[in-house]
DNA sequence: CTCTGTGAACATCTTCACAGCT
DNA sequence: AGCTGTGAAGATGTTCACAGAG
């Protein structure tokens, strides 16, 4: 297939919440220029967009709200349920842990790790926390997949590398530190204070529009 | 001045980092190729960044540290201390207001506010949580610009428009909904859900490299 | 007549390549 | 010689506009 841009990926993401909103609505179809109007972009992005994956509207009528859920769930790789570990029981960690948005979507959280002996042995959500160095010896049993990485920033690069070994390919890193992923590993970044910073700078330079 | 792109923002808050690292290891200069390196882009690209905002630049040698960290944090605002709330007192929230990166970066939470009656009054961080229809009576002794924003997604439009109404002027959201932005009101988002599907997205798409 | 699917036009962002300081 | 600053070329992403299906 050919390269999909992350930006059509990110609206594919925001279409299925549209769709689930519209689903819950009772709609039973909608129109690329319905989905436009509730994400901020424009029919024809809409449906360039849904063209990469093939063509699932119906020319006149639009697209069929659970058909399309579906696909873009396939798409997305959302059908599966998902084995994920927390690296860092802090306070972001913790959050991470009760989370709503993740459980609703099929990431199941199966596993909480940290180094802090205050912390190892305390339950979180109903999930113990465990010593960081148990991570690679507990991958045969938990299969992690997937990790969120809420560790201060010197402690990113270790561990993306202990998780790797633990054979997670997938680390959702929320450390304001630029790491290196080993082969094979897929690392994104979700950093608050960058964001606050270009948020920043739109305000002190408001007046260009 | 020219329109400036986001990706150009988010590098130079990046560079900022590098650049701060670099002082601390006591470095005077760099040239754009060490902070591409660090960075994981290109050389040509810090040039091209840096050039929208004048030539800080030095032939043959590279960047005077300290003189360029000061110019990037003039560009994003940083050189002001800005005023932050805090809105929805939950995990997130909570886990927000001790998140250490914000104060290092001149951000000061001066307000926390909630709905549920069991956090108004609890200190978070030596902040006492209040109640959100204080939002905009406080506005006047507490001059917010910014607020993070932390509530269930259902009740994210309504806190943007008493956020506008109390004088805030750039929103950072972490609640999983789209929100219409008041005239005047920047709104950023935060989409850890979002985020967590491109990468699903990308692990189980992942043989097209 | 409505709404999709898609090439072609356009706009934006990145990389190249080199002139010009130091 | 080393490294910046920048037009020009190239790549990537978005919008237009219309043929075609229902």
């Amino acid at each position: 297939m050919k390269h999909i841009a992350e930006s059509t990926v990110r609206r594919l993401s925001l279409y299925l919440r549209f769709l689930e909103q519209s689903r819950r609505e009772g709609k039973d179809t909608i129109s690329s220029g319905d989905l436009a109007g509730l994400g901020g972009t424009t029919s024809a992005q809409v449906r360039k967009d849904l063209s990469f994956f093939g063509s699932f509207g119906t020319r006149g009528l639009g697209y069929s709200v659970s058909a399309l859920s579906r696909r873009i769930r396939e798409i997305l790789g959302l059908e599966r349920e998902w084995r994920v570990v927390i690296i860092g029981a802090g306070k972001i960690g913790a959050a991470l842990a009760q989370y709503r948005g993740f459980a609703d979507r099929g990431y199941r959280i199966v596993g909480i790790y940290d180094v802090a002996p205050a912390r190892i042995g305390v339950s979180l959500d109903g999930i113990t926390v465990r010593d960081q160095k148990e991570l690679e010896g507990d991958a045969a049993r938990l299969k992690p997949e997937i990790a969120l990485l809420a560790v201060p920033p010197t402690a990113a690069q270790t561990l993306v590398e202990r998780a790797a070994k633990a054979g997670i390919r997938g680390i959702l890193n929320f450390a304001p530190a630029q790491i290196h992923a080993p082969a094979g590993v897929e690392v994104r970044h979700v950093d608050m204070a960058l964001e606050l910073e270009i948020l920043s700078y739109a305000l002190t330079n408001a007046r260009k529009k």
